[in-house]
RNA sequence: CGGUGAGUAGCGCAGCCUGGUAGCGCACCUGCCUUGGGAGCAGGGGGUCGCUGGUUCGAUUCCAGUCUCACCGACCA
């Protein structure tokens, strides 16, 4: 490709409201351009880069014996209504009417589209084990979108779906599934993690996430030092140690607490640690159920967790005036003795064993010392509920420690069991010709938020430093002048050759300044560079120079033609 | 939706407080010059100052409303 003819926009200055990393790289790089907000032009340099990342995902999902087809965009609101996500989904599902005032939405996800397929075509066991899936463009209406590519509303989904007679089958295709998305991550040479994680909005049994790692992800994923455990927050556990209660129960004593509604000011003010404290929080659910939770005053409250205890579908934390009304206190005073209405108190595991504990009064300025759960008072349940941190005992070994880490959610796998298939009535007939249920899994990569954060892991003060595999071009060849006829002579002749070898080349025949070319080709990532100078031709060496470690090599023009090709084949290899 | 901030040339910004019809840097066009890290000189093009209404002789500037965008909270690939 040459340079002059191609369309790469690079900018100097970075737009003011590019916040990460990878948002503003692309934008300066000329990969992306916003056209309304989480809806972006895939330019050419960017789509190029997708397009390496899709055909990566293909061939491991192909070699992964899933199948390749291509849903619709725009699907009708029946199947909706009948999985029953019409009234779930909420304002992310973007909906309109036709002309004939039939209802329709923008695709967020294709379960419904699949299972409404896979039961009209999928009669018997003998089809099955099957998985389907495709690459194409999902619309969520995200509240807020940001960070370019990261969180767009209208993104690049690869989706697959698999179909299995039963549970046991269903598992062995989740992990070929699993298997296929290590691949694949390792192939493109990132820092990822496979955590265990909640399965939301999607539903279904279990699941995990693939998580690039980046100071800048969105999530809080934990890792055991010592043993393979990795989870989301939302879905981390840690082995609860118990502390034997040190002490004699002491009486129950109310005291004054001025002005001192936070747990940090309480504990300060009464000259004790946190930890001897207990938070109470008051939360509430869609449908205005609510529930107190009890926590260790250094704890945090993980809403998940605490949803899925109580069985919510949505969890929020309830306004001053709802406390104010179940507890007759304001927020900064509340606990579980003498509340003023019947209120459900779940506690964390970790406040069992907490003595001589201080929590509110359910009155403004005051608390109790002295509390201790049995005696004060008795939570309806205790359930983990709170969030690990850094340094808890791992739950499935011995002597680990978690570890924690901020990560990017690039991939997505969930057993669906029948949530799907039984809503829909996709069934088949089993080899006794009796009617059975099929068993579903669905598995999501974010194309375009996969190069984000293959962006976000790999940069400098330079530019994009981009992994061969899904660079936009392997190599670009920069003649320093482009008005030097023998410069030029040579680097087209460079250029033909690395082209004929197989290799993406970017020639960069621009009649601009040196160092214009360099900036440019740094930013826009290309991992190999040849640089073709009057002075290095005198000696007929041209230099190679590695954009990842900016270590420059001065090479017969041949040899930098073979070390390139070299380079760029060691890297597309897979090694199992 | 709630909170905060911003809308002036393609991008980054100034001007607004103290009304008098708009400016800087980059980018773009022409010419000269230059060619190993975003050069220099000269000339030039480009703006209904987000939109609507009000106050005023006169509004980018003051007032009201409205739209859009960004950032902080719940969602998710």
């Amino acid at each position: 490709m040459l340079y002059s003819r191609y369309f790469i926009p690079t900018v100097k200055e970075t737009p003011s409201d590019a916040e990460v990393i990878s948002h503003q790289l692309m934008l300066r790089a000329g990969m992306i351009r916003k056209l309304a907000a989480g809806i972006y032009n895939y330019l050419p340099m960017g789509l190029r880069s997708i397009r390496k990342f899709e055909n990566i995902v293909r061939e491991e999902m192909n070699k992964a014996d899933a199948i390749e087809m291509l849903m619709p965009g725009v699907q009708p609101a029946e199947l909706w209504q009948e999985s029953g996500r019409w009234a779930f989904y909420g304002k992310e599902l973007l909906r309109f009417k036709d002309r004939k005032d039939a209802e329709f939405c923008m695709g967020p996800t294709h379960e419904e589209v699949i299972t409404d397929m896979v039961r009209r075509e999928i009669k018997s066991y003998r089809q099955m084990p099957i998985n389907f899936y495709q690459i194409q463009t999902k619309f969520r209406d995200e509240i807020r979108p940001r960070f370019g590519l990261m969180r767009g509303r209208e993104f690049i989904m690869k989706d697959s779906y698999s179909f299995d007679v039963d549970s046991q089958a269903a598992d062995k295709s989740y992990d070929k599934m699993y298997n296929a998305y290590m691949r694949i991550f390792e192939r493109c040479g990132l820092n990822f993690r496979a955590v265990e994680a909640d399965t939301g909005s999607i539903g279904g049994s279990s699941s995990h996430e693939f998580m690039v790692l980046a100071d800048s992800g969105e999530d809080a994923i934990v890792s055991c030092d010592s043993c393979r455990y990795a989870a989301n927050v939302e879905k981390a556990e840690s082995r609860i140690v118990q502390e034997n209660a040190a002490g004699e129960q002491a009486t129950l004593e109310k005291t004054a607490t001025p002005d001192k509604k936070s747990i940090a000011d309480v504990a300060e003010f009464l000259g004790l640690a946190t930890d001897r404290t207990i938070k109470a929080l008051v939360c509430a659910s869609d449908t205005d159920e609510f529930a107190m939770a009890l926590l260790r005053g250094d704890h945090e409250l993980n809403e998940i967790k605490l949803k899925n205890a109580l069985g919510w579908n949505e969890i929020r934390m309830a306004t001053e005036e709802e406390v104010q009304r179940l507890t007759g206190s304001p927020t900064g005073f509340l606990g579980p003795v003498g509340l003023k209405e019947k209120l459900l108190v779940v506690a964390d595991l970790l406040v069992q064993n907490m003595t001589n504990a201080v929590i509110g009064a359910n009155e403004k300025d005051m608390h109790y010392r002295n509390a201790n759960p049995g005696r004060d008072f008795n939570p309806d349940r205790f359930v983990d509920i709170r969030n690990v941190v850094a340094g808890d005992c791992c739950s499935r070994c011995d002597e680990g420690k978690l570890e924690m880490w901020r990560g990017i959610e690039v991939g997505h796998v969930f057993k669906l069991g029948t949530k799907y298939s039984q809503a829909m009535n996709a069934t088949y007939l089993d080899a006794n010709g009796k009617e059975q249920i099929i068993f579903m899994g669905c598995y999501g990569i974010g194309i375009g938020r996969t190069v984000a954060a293959a962006i976000e892991q790999n940069h400098d003060e330079n530019g994009i430093i981009f992994p061969i595999p899904i660079a936009p071009f392997h190599c670009s060849v920069v003649a320093i002048n482009a008005k030097d006829k023998g410069v030029m002579a040579e680097s087209e002749e460079i250029y033909l050759k690395l082209e004929k070898l197989g290799i993406e080349v970017l020639f960069d025949d621009r009649d601009e300044r040196p160092g214009v070319k360099f900036k440019d080709n740094d930013l826009i990532g290309i991992p190999l560079r040849i640089v073709v100078g009057s002075k290095g031709l005198a000696e007929g060496k041209v230099e190679v120079k590695i954009r990842a470690t900016g270590e420059v090599l001065s090479l017969p023009i041949e040899e930098a033609i073979a070390t390139v090709q070299q380079m760029v084949t060691s890297a597309l290899e897979y090694k199992e």
